[in-house]
DNA sequence: GATTTAATTTTGATTACTCAAAATTGACAA
DNA sequence: TTGTCAATTTTGAGTAATCAAAATTAAATC
């Protein structure tokens, strides 16, 4: 059986999930996973069942669920297909980085792997999305860069912003706006723990505040 | 109410439909619309009865169905889209005529208007596809063309192909392979009944036959 | 240890879409 | 006019996905 747009969504949810797992936890909990897709607790629960039964995932009642081999590698080939997809609309067809997401998400379901591959090729085997989010491989496996936030990289050196790890418009054109991009260079110059707030300098050597809410989403190399 | 893709194939079918109506046919009849769809007779009853209630088609029974001016709103709609779509994958990603018509079928209900619109923009508001077939303008209109077939066009005359009109893969590789693709130039040198074929003199000067069937399905401008 | 609470699961129901097979209808032919 | 038949509709049933609200569980608090 091919799986549903649904099964698909599940199973990016649960991967995604897995990878903003901190510490030894190993399980994404049912609340978190039915935020994620915007349904009822419930529904999450008897779907996450099904699931198991096909052997796409593990359950554990009360604790959570994990993928399965075969619910991975399923997984990282929707979230391939979508950050493929957006990189796309944004090079090729030329819509801005906020507005991919979207159809994005829609697209990841339907189109052909033919298709999937064209893509992959006229933008050259690409490694991240608009976002910076990182392109899982065809063969299922997500190359991981270790990234530190504004929050937690050296005050007072050059950093190149390199992934923005929220997909909200607003805050997209925020980030654009503000010359906060992937791929610029900025400068954390100080953070004030009382007033919630990072203090950077941009591209243009233009200062700015910033809360650490967003900070936190802003990810960069030294 | 937003309308399924279910509803939108439904629309677009019976809109096809009621294009190849002759003569002083009104109403597309059931088993033509569930034949079209891949469904069984009695799910299109059912599902028109649906569509019915909701105002975007006028339900015969026994007789067939018909759109109603909302529904033939939404069945060019998605009509365009598909085709504007199969346009984009040809000109833009470089696709094939024989590979595109699938992934349109799926994107056709999920992209977003803007990305139609990007994409009528990126083709400069193209008015056929790549199978010839017309495309509903942004207001619903369905430019029509009068065309004959090779089968009723004048013979020794040299006639440009300008619409081929079945979606199978190996027939369009048939008619590329051929060079019977829309644009090119071409002459019916001799029909005959009894063997069911026609003779052409294809863009390159080539002789070949083909049968009745296929030929109907090819046409032409003067 | 008992109690409160938050997360999770269960229950019961609904919507959308589908099929197979039985029943019906209407057109045509005998 | 009646019988036949093909097309159509109806019936009964099933799958997938969802929700609200009640029940349960496990963990934290008292
Ligand atoms: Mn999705
Ligand atoms: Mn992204
Ligand atoms: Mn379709
Ligand atoms: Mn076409």
């Amino acid at each position: 059986m091919l799986p549903s747009s649904t099964v698909e969504n599940y199973l990016k949810a649960i991967y995604v999930g897995e990878t903003h797992l901190t510490g030894g936890e190993q399980l994404v909990p049912m609340g978190q996973l039915a935020g994620a897709l915007g349904i009822a607790p419930g529904t999450a629960t008897t779907m996450v069942k099904a699931l198991s039964e096909s052997g796409l995932v593990v359950y554990e009642p009360y604790n959570g669920v994990r993928l399965t081999a075969a619910g991975q590698k399923l997984a990282a080939r929707v979230l391939r297909r979508h950050r493929l997809i957006e990189l796309f609309l944004v090079q090729v067809v030329g819509m801005k980085w906020d507005e991919v997401h979207d159809d994005a998400e829609q697209m990841e379901h339907v189109v052909s792997d033919r298709l999937i591959e064209r893509i992959d090729e006229m933008l050259g085997q690409p490694e991240v999305d608009p976002h910076g989010d990182p392109i899982p491989t065809a063969d299922g496996q997500l190359p991981h860069r270790t990234l530190e936030s504004l929050l937690t990289c050296p005050l007072h050196t050059p950093v190149t912003v390199a992934r923005v790890t929220d997909q909200d418009a607003a805050f997209l054109r925020f980030i654009e706006s503000h010359n906060l991009k992937p791929g610029q260079t900025i400068e954390v110059e100080a953070r004030d723990d009382v007033s919630d707030s990072v203090r950077l300098k941009g591209a243009n050597n233009a200062l700015m505040t910033i809360g650490a809410r967003a900070a936190s989403k802003l990810l960069v190399t030294g």
